[in-house]
DNA sequence: CGTGTAAGGAATTCTGACACG
DNA sequence: CGTGTAAGGAATTCTGACACG
């Protein structure tokens, strides 16, 4: 009964449903694309692909958009967080090679 | 960084990528659904949708094929496992009841 | 800038049927 | 029984462009 995390990234929904899924026109999901919002797989011959992620951040820039946000600026902020995110990861690695060579030592917990 | 576990039972995945992630061919799949071992949802105009759910199913009855076992044991079998299931859920549901008269036993744990 | 729309073509999906076995 | 295939039509998706603002 375990849920693998592994389905919310994979990228299997088509247009359609996604646009179904989140009450955008597929003009307006094609466009966040353009504007580097958004970037689904493509079929072999070249149909777009989709994550329930992808849905997720659909809807947040649907949100943001009927805010006033401009495409422009919601992209800034993705890529602070996404700096943020990196950040975070390379203290991990870090922490992780200094256990490794000095031993663990168990944080709080 | 919870997964949300109904990701795996939406139905939002058309037969082509079901057919790519399976290997099975799309007239294998429809096949599956006459012989009720799947059960797609449909979009508006009448095409299906399927759940990752759905997806491991699909590979399920693809092994059993392969060991020569005939879509209707493997009906069969789905029915009795079906009938496994419900009888915990009624006696979860029952548990519950008496539980809720008698008061909260804990249980081990 | 963000989105609608008409345009034309290519790929997708659907159903019912014939085929083989 | 299980699956392939050709058939014809309807719906989907794609791109590039014009429109409005």
């Amino acid at each position: 009964m375990r849920e693998d995390p592994l389905y919310k990234n994979r990228k299997v929904i088509t247009i359609g449903v996604v646009s179904e899924l989140t009450g955008l026109s597929e003009r307006q999901i094609r466009y966040y694309e353009e504007r580097k919002l958004i970037f689904p797989e493509r079929t072999e011959r070249g149909n777009r692909k989709y994550s329930f992620s992808d849905v997720e951040r659909l809807i947040d820039i649907a949100n943001k958009r009927d805010e006033g946000v401009r495409t422009y600026e919601i992209r800034q902020e993705m890529l602070k967080n996404k700096k943020k995110e990196d950040a975070k990861i390379r203290n991990q690695m870090l922490r992780g090679q200094i256990n490794a060579r000095f031993g663990i030592q168990k944080g709080k917990n």
